[in-house]
RNA sequence: GCAGAAUUGGUGAAGGGGUUAACACGGUGGAUUGUGGUUCCAUUAUGCAAGGGUUCGAAUCCCUUAUUCUGCC
């Protein structure tokens, strides 16, 4: 097998919600599914065995990162990435547009049709990733997805700006498709249009016309973006995506975005929010978000969530947990991170088995009670 | 016993008569959605050893007491 199969299994009866499964050359996985973000060829803190027992299908890592250090050449010449990092599950490269996007600081002037000129957060050296670049440092990395090099607007862009940001990301998804040339890598289209009914039609029209192994929803979950229009660029979009390809909403997200996701139609969700979170001492809990640095966790002899079968929670106590991360202990994000990713992951297992059951509704009307009742 | 110097929050300290006592660390909350990992934001001394005095106004000047340090007999 070279290429990804996506093998729809099952519509949930209430809901846009489907179970499916994702046969990649590194193993067969199960949808909906979270995948951590493991920036710079690391799930920050986890070991590969780490990750493997908290069931994750999938991990991203980035283009951005990689090919400034330490270039995509030291990557390849290893073996690719999954040779590199030592990670024998599917592998998934989002494009250094998100970053690319956040660096340039004059968005007019920095984003031109070629690509986008940005400096380097490393040395400040002034850098062009270009849709061609972008997707030959991906093919190198080898990762089994890659992604299109899109324009990844701001939330607060308006009609015309996510118009032409449409426009542009179909052009340069076309130059990305054009120079891919690595057979055992599945490439993926971005749909962008904000929250506006006709762009996201427009673009997810025109983006599956080039025919790619995948979707994504784009440009959400940005800097102060509503929920509200984040569910409504999934709305739009979902209808005009083929049912025999999986579906990714970028950079989500919180547990309550990934059931609305799911409902919606969503396969596969990634975030930096759970590693994040926990290195600066935030868990996710069934009954809502916690900061273990809080004082009332001081004599705690707890663990986080006596139900939680993740190693954190099978070993220590909130008490210990707080000492760590007071005391900036990498342990303890790493305990922290273990905890948060198996919670997301264990999120999306107990969405699949709602979905087998068709009881998707009720299980998003629970969650959401206690989670945030407290 | 005499003389001199010092005493500011949990900690290190700035300020040498002008109103809300700088800054840093620490403490306590909060933030974080395709990661520029040790970040950001808010808050934290109604009080400057104690008491009294001068002054429109005192952490700042004066007096007494206490404590600490340094010299001398």
């Amino acid at each position: 097998m070279k290429k990804i199969k996506y093998e729809l299994l099952k519509n949930e009866k209430n809901t846009k919600a489907r179970l499916g499964l994702i046969h990649t050359n590194y193993g067969t996985v199960e949808t909906p599914m979270f995948m951590p973000v493991g920036t710079q060829a690391t799930v920050k803190t986890l070991s590969p065995e780490e990750i493997k027992d908290m069931n994750c299908g999938v991990i991203l890592s980035n283009t951005y990162h990689l090919w400034l250090r330490p270039g995509e050449d030291i990557v390849m010449k290893a073996g690719g990435l999954h040779k590199f990092m030592n990670y024998d599950g599917p592998i998934l490269t989002d494009s250094g547009g998100f970053q690319v996007f956040s660096l340039a600081k004059n968005k007019k002037k920095d984003i031109t049709e070629e690509g986008v000129h940005f400096k380097s957060h490393l040395d400040g050296s002034k850098l062009l990733l270009t849709p061609e670049k972008s997707i030959e440092i991906q093919n190198k990395l080898d990762s089994d997805i890659a992604m299109s090099f899109d324009e990844c607007p701001p939330a607060s862009a308006d009609y015309n700006y996510l118009k032409n940001s449409v426009e542009r990301t179909l052009r340069w998804a076309k130059r990305g498709k054009d120079v891919f040339n690595n057979p055992n890598q599945s490439l993926f289209g971005i749909v962008q249009g904000g929250a506006y009914k006709d762009l996201r039609k427009f673009s997810a029209i025109e983006t599956v016309k080039m025919d790619f192994d995948g979707y994504s929803i784009g440009g959400v979950a940005n800097d102060g973006e509503s929920k509200e229009d984040m569910y409504k660029a999934i709305d739009y979009s979902i209808p005009y995506l083929p049912e025999d390809k999986p579906r990714y909403l970028m950079g989500v997200g919180e547990p309550i975005d990934i059931i609305e996701g799911v409902i919606r139609g969503i396969d596969m969700f990634d975030c930096v929010l759970p590693t994040r979170l926990a290195r600066h001492g935030n868990i996710f809990t069934r009954k809502g978000r916690i900061n273990i640095r809080n004082l009332k966790f001081k004599e705690d002899f707890e663990p986080i969530d006596g139900t939680c079968d993740c190693y954190t929670c099978k070993h220590y106590t909130k008490a210990y947990l707080r000492h760590l991360i007071v005391a900036n202990e990498s342990f303890g994000a790493r305990l922290l991170s273990i905890h948060n990713i198996r919670f997301l992951v264990k999120l999306t297992e107990d969405l699949r088995q709602a979905i087998k059951d068709d009881n998707l509704i009720e299980y998003k009307e629970q969650f959401i009670r206690e989670y945030e009742n407290k």
